[in-house]
DNA sequence: TTTCTAAATGCAAATAGTTTGCAATTAAAT
DNA sequence: ATTTAATTGCAAACTATTTGCATTTAGAAA
């Protein structure tokens, strides 16, 4: 369902920070640094303390979800949860399932997990290095 | 092999800072921030930034392993790589094994992945809410 | 449509993790 | 014991994130 129309069944208020925000988080391909969702919004003139504040409660919503890479917060909208690996050369991102069943713990419940991945794309192990 | 031992087998030298870093590391039975270790050695008045420092430079020499949680970096001695996971309410730690090949992604090669998890123990799940 | 108000925003400043530059110190080679 | 490149500690910068508060606003009520 459209992220926007999902907001709309909440008691929380539609504002501009939050439709924008929404908008262009459907828009991408992959998930997005705080900063790099902010600095899109520039035009927008949006804050970046309510991007922190409302990316929390679209998460906390179910509308989005967080991906945690190198110490900062990514944001992403799916259907579901799902992992990525991107190419520490070129940035590549290639998504993946999320195979929770992978995890037998015994001793757990209620297990939130984080993973991601760098490696180096089939592109760009085959070029050649300049000098 | 002794972490110590292992440091000494390169050519950098051994200094009080580094040497108790890794001693205190070999007791651990967990990760442990940047912060933990740097409070633990605060008798020996040892710098953060050092600590910074020398995690990286051990990290690089493959004598410990790092593991982000929480946009915070976390460090262990082991023999080899694992995961850990979490307690949210008690904070206990187990460890699990990490196996490479769930991971299957064609497109990629030389990958780099991080998983931290949090669940809650069975211990904490029995255990009644205070009110 | 206007009024009202709790919710949300923007701004300033605080907090936390990490990195950088540099002068002073030191491990270890000679 | 001397020497010096490596390392340290300190100050300060930088980055991500959070908090407090006065102002603004979405949307309910009149």
């Amino acid at each position: 369902m459209d992220p926007v129309d999902k907001f709309r069944r909440t008691s929380y208020k539609l504002t501009k920070p939050r439709l924008v925000i929404l908008e262009y988080l459907a828009k991408q391909k992959k998930p997005r640094s705080v900063r790099e969702i902010h600095q899109q919004l520039n035009r927008e003139r949006i804050d970046l303390v309510s991007a922190y504040r409302n990316l929390e409660l679209f998460k906390e919503l179910g509308i989005i979800f967080e991906e945690k890479m190198n110490n900062q917060s990514y944001f992403y909208i799916a259907d579901k949860i799902h992992h990525h690996i991107i190419c520490s050369k070129c940035r590549l991102i290639e998504c993946f399932p999320c195979h929770n069943e992978i995890i037998r713990l015994k001793n757990f419940s209620s297990i939130n997990h984080q993973l991601s991945m760098t490696g180096i794309c089939n592109k760009c192990s085959s070029r050649k290095e300049k000098r």
